[in-house]
DNA sequence: CTCCTATCCTGCGAGC
DNA sequence: TGCTCGCAGGATAGGA
């Protein structure tokens, strides 16, 4: 389910629970469950902030990023990972891998990894992760350094297809298969373009349109998993906004013509012939 | 450089 | 109903 609207939500959702409280916010201790998600978890690292007390809640990319007093801590979702408050001492799930122990205004209260695919990432954040993990990353979507001109600039020596171009990391982060799919169609260009072919009023035009899919997405995101407790309320946006995403077949809510599939790079795409060129 | 494929892992729905 | 197969929202290494 993660994409970055969705880490948007869950770091707010953090930021609600844990961040705007008058008093202190304590790690007593982390509890790692297993620590073979796609890498080994770094557990000895980790002690080193039992008892820091947490600063800051953000997010790049599509990674959350906890600062303490005494270090910094990243988590990324991958494909099926999802965090929830614990919501009593009975309440552990298979696939729950990481617990993090907090005390909240003298109140202790329990946060949980659940992820079944273990794709996720839960990594000590030093300067070598730092470089490693986040080095590399291009600009965030939703910020203003983002827009038509650098997309444009950075796309020209590219002969990928334009909705390959668009997932790269380094090219701009956060836009996920769902995402690149609907902002191409939101912007009427074809999935399959050669990225350096786009022009400047396109790449424009795809940068307004990622923004806004970005945007509209993780207010649908609050609204249906403002509680995050579980992954399972997250089907209501999901399929009830997409335009493409998942229809193929289907009719295109705009001119009526059969929502077209194909496999690119690897990943599904989908989009409509009509709507776009 | 850039591009594409395979890969990590489990769950679920389609189809038989 | 029960089984198998293919596919799933990410990201990276490695070969071409």
């Amino acid at each position: 389910m993660p994409e970055l609207p969705e880490v948007e939500v869950v770091k707010r959702g953090f930021e609600k629970a844990l961040a705007d409280r008058s008093g202190a916010v304590l790690i007593t201790r982390f509890e790692f469950l297993r620590k073979d998600l796609r890498d080994v978890i770094p557990v000895k690292k980790f002690e080193k902030l039992q008892g820091s007390q947490l600063l800051k809640i953000a997010r790049r990319a599509k990674y959350l990023i906890f600062t303490t007093n005494l270090g910094e801590f990243i988590s990324h979702l991958g494909m099926t990972g999802s965090w929830r408050r614990q919501s009593s001492i009975g309440d552990q799930r298979p696939h729950d891998h990481i617990r993090i122990h907090f005390l909240v205004d003298g109140i202790s209260e329990s946060w949980v990894y659940h992820d079944p695919r273990r794709f996720g990432i839960f990594d000590f954040l030093d300067g070598k992760t730092q470089a490693q993990r986040l080095g590399h990353l291009g600009p965030e979507p939703l910020l203003e350094q983002f827009t038509g001109e650098y997309l444009w600039q950075s796309l020209r020596q590219r002969s990928s297809a334009i909705k390959t171009a668009i997932m790269d990391q380094k090219v701009v982060v956060g836009v996920g298969n769902i995402y690149a799919s609907e902002a191409l169609f939101q912007a009427g260009i074809r999935p399959s373009l050669r990225a350096q072919k786009i022009t400047q009023i396109q790449a424009q035009k795809l940068v307004a349109a990622i923004k806004k899919t970005l945007l509209q997405a993780i207010e649908a995101g609050g609204s249906t998993i403002s509680d995050f407790k579980s992954t399972e309320n997250q089907s209501g946006y999901f399929q009830a906004q997409h335009q493409v995403y998942g229809r193929a077949g289907e009719e295109c809510r705009v001119c009526g013509s059969r929502i077209k599939v194909a496999v690119t790079a690897g990943r599904s795409t989908f989009w409509c012939l009509r709507c776009q060129r």
